[in-house]
DNA sequence: GCCAACGTTGGC
DNA sequence: GCCAACGTTGGC
């Protein structure tokens, strides 16, 4: 790798790590044993929630509608996540999304947005190819083949909630999840999720 | 590098 | 369908 190139790279893994440092957990950790010398560094996943529209819109001749039915329809039940076209959204994908991280699928611009299932990342961060097609809705002049500027990473089926926990209801229960990024900032369609909300969610589902 | 204008997201 | 919030663009 070049200077400069080094250089790049470090910046923007600093830039990447200042955005979501806060809502993180440690990859890492160490298993707790009685006997310290057997103490292990074990990796562990993380967790996020993705967004995507349950009902059909147009957009420049194509539908863009993906809900979890339909993830679950795909062959296998993997998709890749094309169409992200937002850089902090890009950046977690490119950059902190690993093999058999958790993710929180979630229902947007619907009547009834919500929580409606469960899916893992199955592959890294790749070029999102849909942004050098002209045709497509999501095309990017500013983005090529040798230089991509927009990544998606594939998910797979997990299951579908019991029921969909809502918008309304997470809301509510705003003690516990004030600080979730989906209660404070609306408009990002990929982001990082604490395993005590994640865990608390997966209590929602089955109390009620 | 500021910031007004513009475009998009997504709840309602 | 409305529109507030917010992300991006581009003139200066």
């Amino acid at each position: 790798m070049s200077q400069e190139n080094e250089t790049a790279e470090l910046k923007r893994k600093r830039t990447s790590v200042y955005e979501i440092r806060s809502v993180f957990d440690k990859r890492v950790k160490t298993t707790n044993s009685p006997d310290e010398s057997s103490n292990k560094q074990v990796e562990t996943f993380q967790y996020w929630l993705m967004k995507a529209e349950p009902n059909s819109r147009i957009v420049k001749g194509k539908d863009v509608k993906f809900s979890i039915d339909d993830l679950a329809d795909m062959p296998d039940g993997v998709s890749q996540w094309d169409g992200v076209r937002n850089y902090e959204a890009r950046n977690i994908m490119r950059d902190k999304m690993k093999v058999k991280d958790k993710v929180l699928f979630y229902h947007s611009n619907c009547k009834t947005p919500g929580l409606a299932g469960l899916a893992e990342i199955v592959k890294e961060a790749y070029p999102d190819y849909t942004a050098f097609d002209e045709s497509h809705p999501y095309y990017d002049p500013k983005s090529n083949k040798d230089n991509p500027r927009w990544f998606m990473v594939d998910i797979k089926f997990v299951r579908k909630f019991k029921r969909l926990i809502t918008l309304k209801e997470l809301q509510a229960h705003k003690d516990k999840l004030m600080d979730m990024v989906l209660l404070n900032r609306g408009r990002l369609s990929v982001q990082p999720v604490k395993k005590e909300h994640y865990d608390f969610i997966l209590e929602l589902e089955i109390k009620q």
